[in-house]
DNA sequence: TAAGTTTTCTAGAGCCATTAAGGAAGCATA
DNA sequence: TATGCTTCCTTAATGGCTCTAGAAAACTTA
């Protein structure tokens, strides 16, 4: 099945690959996650439906490589703002990551809500899957700024003895998987901020917030502005959108 | 189509749609939204696949009649919640509203899923909808309660001319739609807080935060505490779970 | 009992995912 | 150049799905 990575063959079949992905996503923008069928996709490239199978074992696997794309372009629009003013400080690249992931949202709709509000498949949660592999990456991005504000300027974090004892373990437990970069309660402090600004964005994709708000920008910044706050910012360290 | 209301044929036709209603619930809990197809619901509660369309136009409709009776199973716990204590203050009744929210979710993960965490059809998006209409019920149970807060007992808001104009907007707009029974900057508030249980809850049903807990109670209590802290809540309104 | 209404059925069109079996073409080796 | 392996693609077929159409059955009412 996989060829030398080098020669003709390989280079088209890597073609078709990208074909396919490209496929997938016009369908996904211009007429919604159920347009996008094996067989609808497979018209589109220009070969019989059966034929996909060459590539994708099924559906759901061809689902969740392109999930897998858009999770490194997400991740990598992230890291372009992070890295636009690499002498800034931790903090203010901090919200400039945050910025270009709801940009990136904004921008991608669609995408964004297969990559973040909608079901995952068992097949997906495999931590072999490249859906799961992207989704490390992503994650990766605003844990690597956050462990660095804490190692170059630490923010205040609450006392582990004022925390629930299945808080603390659970707590515990995450910061050793992630080899320790962040103590418990700074784990705690990151986790708060990241559920605050994903659950935000998750329900404005979700349409979840339309009978309040037409346009979430504002609603976006404030919140923002708390995860500031939560992580002892310097008032320089936040440009104004 | 519609019987007099009262007649044999009526009470039949009700006992039937309750019926499939069930069996739509039983799919939906035991194999998954997938499994909820209209051949299998009717072969469910044994009838064939084109006689359900008797009842209902399309699978949308179907789904979305069914959704409104979460909805309304969810607001009617809420609503029990709150009205188990009536002489106790606003603020530990919104606290229990919020932690009846949870306990259904956690009892009905599937059932949450499906009124919060899956993309609406246009069909169910339209106002006349059950599920609109269902759903605009529950909205008011939270709604009911911080109104009530307000008036006894009113929590410190932001200043208006802080907020950005676009915000300031939208809030009248949503102020009004209420019948202004909460002023643009309690509606603020308002909205702040439920922005950040529906996020969490959002989250912890789509699986978004398994990286991280594997028990989201304590992560849930911290947010309860966040928002008895905004709504400026006394020590004795608010109860330990 | 006759007429009308409501419910249900079968048949079928047109999708879908997936599997099976086989043909054509590229490519390496004898 | 001839042979055989690999890769890519095809058609055919299975069994599911939503939904439509038209006929039959059941029940209500006059």
């Amino acid at each position: 099945m996989a060829a030398n990575t080098g020669g003709r063959r390989a280079r088209l079949r890597q073609a078709t690959l990208a074909e396919i992905h490209g496929a997938v996503r016009t369908l996904l923008v211009e007429r919604g996650a159920a347009a996008v069928t094996i067989n609808a996709v497979a018209r589109q490239v220009g070969m019989s439906g059966p034929a996909l199978y060459h590539y994708y074992a099924s559906h759901d696997e061809l689902v969740g490589a392109v999930t897998a794309d858009f999770f490194r372009e997400l991740a990598a629009a992230m890291e372009e703002a992070r890295d636009a003013h690499a002498d800034a400080p931790a903090g203010s690249r901090i919200l400039a990551a945050c910025r270009a992931m709801r940009a990136w949202a904004i921008a991608h709709p669609a995408e964004f809500g297969w990559v973040f509000a909608s079901p995952i498949s068992p097949l997906n949660r495999q931590s072999d899957s490249p859906r799961h592999q992207a989704g490390q990456r992503f994650e990766q991005v605003l844990l690597d700024l956050t462990v660095e504000l804490w190692q170059t300027r630490p923010f205040p974090v609450p006392d582990l003895a004022d925390l629930p004892a299945s808080l603390r373990e659970q707590l515990t437990a995450y910061s050793a998987s992630i080899e320790g970069r962040l103590p418990p309660g700074a784990a705690h402090v990151f986790l708060t901020c990241w559920t605050r600004l994903y659950g935000l964005l998750c329900m404005e994709v979700l349409h979840q917030l339309d009978f309040a708000y037409t346009d979430v920008e504002p609603v976006f910044e404030e919140c923002l502005s708390g995860i500031a706050d939560v992580l002892a910012l310097d008032r320089a360290d936040r440009p104004t959108a």
